[in-house]
DNA sequence: GACGATGTTGGCAC
DNA sequence: GGTGCCAACATCGT
């Protein structure tokens, strides 16, 4: 977000309190008068730096929160942040994402595993072969790799033709090589097309992404496999929907 | 209108 | 400690 690097955040407002953490009008102490001097992403997390030792902003998005820069304000909208150029919005009709100041880096960012795009092998496979849940459960184990979701651990999955209810312990070396090398592979063309516009998602600018025209088996249950034309099916993972391909996907 | 799906995480039970 | 289940919420498709 070229927009936020060094806004004067003048006034902050926040109406829905069920995705702020901590109190509303502390938060509001601690941002007002502030400076944004950078921004960072974490997995799923975005850190805004604050001057003056002001601490950090942290956003989370959950499933259906927005941050936009001069968006209208409607019943969803839960904080404004007035800047010295424009007004930061966030809208989260679900509410399932979170909004936290805190002096350093929050508890949930400091849990995060390795960044997906930075781990080396050997690690990713050092955490990987000692676990002893299934693969699809372990992709989206924010402990494990940080930034990894449904989407990506799905078509992740898929591309290197591994079965999601594979257990992690088990997975030779060389199939594990080819999971690495697909979940790279998967967000770096998923950053590329700016995210998967599934519902409405929309970028920072508001426009939408286009990754959902690679997706090969996520929400494509009951289409016919792009590789051997069998359906694709979906099961329940760690309560989460999996699609895959029975015939492409080993065990 | 009812029902079940949806991109997430954290807390609690076993 | 590792693992799994459920809740929080609004909206959309069947």
């Amino acid at each position: 977000m070229p927009h936020l690097r060094g806004r004067l955040i003048q006034n902050a407002e926040f109406r829905q309190m069920r995705v702020l953490r901590g109190d509303a009008d502390e938060t509001v102490r601690r941002l007002v008068g502030r400076r944004i001097t950078s921004l960072e992403r974490r997995g799923k997390f975005i850190m805004m730096h604050l001057d003056g030792g002001g601490g950090i902003f942290t956003v989370h998005l959950g499933m259906t929160g927005r941050l936009l820069i001069g968006g209208e304000i409607g019943k969803h909208t839960h904080a404004i942040l007035q800047l010295d150029r424009g007004v930061l919005t966030y809208d989260d009709p679900r509410q399932f994402g979170r909004l936290e100041w805190s002096a350093g880096v929050p508890r949930s960012v400091g849990k995060l595993g390795p960044e997906p795009l930075l781990v080396e092998f050997p690690e990713f496979w050092q955490t990987l072969h000692r676990r002893n849940t299934k693969l699809k459960a372990l992709l989206l184990d924010q402990k494990f790799l940080g930034g990894v979701g449904n989407i990506y651990a799905d078509e992740a999955l898929f591309r290197a033709r591994i079965h999601p209810f594979t257990t992690a312990s088990k997975l030779s070396k060389p199939r594990a090589v080819r999971l690495y090398d697909a979940i790279r592979q998967v967000l770096a063309e998923a950053i590329e097309g700016r995210g998967s516009s599934v519902s409405d998602y929309v970028d920072a600018d508001g426009r939408l992404g286009s990754f959902q025209q690679s997706h090969r088996v996520y929400q494509r249950h009951g289409e016919p496999c792009l590789v051997c034309c069998r359906p694709i099916r979906r099961t329940l993972v760690a309560q989460r929907g999996a699609h895959y391909c029975a015939h492409c996907q080993k065990r």
